[in-house]
DNA sequence: ACTATTGTACACTGTATATGTACAAAGTAC
DNA sequence: GTACTTTGTACATATACAGTGTACAATAGT
């Protein structure tokens, strides 16, 4: 599993780990049955202590992605992925949506290179 | 001004202000020449101390949106935007945008709702 | 000049992130 | 089946940061 994460980024490492990994689950490069790296090894290639992987799993089991067993380690289980959504999850999404749209605009990212990244990614998911 | 903040999000209150701030800043909802309420003020509606406040206009100060005055209080400026962004910009812009995508998908919100919200908001950064 | 209003400075507290170290559980080898 | 090795867990500690409390400094208005 090769995962990428800034040290500096002021978004802690392991939720990184964590936003990383729910993107490989989301889109299927992680499936049910499959095994994730032990805490020490991903910590070793992530530079970071093993108890920060450790704590991501543990918030990935948490969300329903994972079953961890002591010797076994982590293992991706099948989620059941409620229909239901928050009414406040669509409100949240299209604020943080927003906030990151003014922030890139804020370094200058040209209208257009937004649109197309927005629109790119609306394709890739519809095709998905 | 008007802004919503949640004292339980993770994200911390004072760059909650400043996201929502420089949502209005880019967007032309508040303008070079405007007047940011005092601190005091701010704070009290949000429900949070005005030091918290004072560090979100700090910031806004270092981004080049706003002058800060002993007296005067907290001003927009017209501010030069490079059009050189950095290139991690978009990569950035894009891992954020999966992130996002994937977090919303596993709480169970819709594909098709996703993709509405990306087009619709592509949409109106055209027209704007 | 006085005063009220504004932001600033800085100490303090609580919380969360990341690490260090010792331990416990459970497969594997023999 | 016992020993060993590999795995995650627990918890103490260090540090950084967010948020607050309080005193101060500057400045516009009277």
């Amino acid at each position: 599993m090769i995962l990428r994460i800034d040290l500096k980024s002021p978004v802690p490492v392991y939720r990184q780990i964590v936003d990383a990994t729910r993107i490989l689950l989301v889109n299927g490069q992680l499936n049910p049955g499959d095994s994730l790296p032990p805490v020490r090894r991903l910590a070793l290639d992530l530079g970071v202590h093993f108890n920060t992987v450790a704590e991501a799993y543990r918030t990935l089991e948490e969300e329903g992605w994972l079953e961890i067993g002591r010797r076994s380690g982590a293992r991706v289980v099948s989620r059941a992925v409620s229909n239901r959504s928050d009414p406040e999850t669509g409100e949240a999404f299209q604020r943080r949506l927003r906030e990151m749209v003014a922030e890139v605009q804020a370094h200058g990212f040209p209208r257009h290179r937004i649109t197309r990244e927005l629109r790119r990614l609306a394709d890739t998911l519809e095709r998905s």
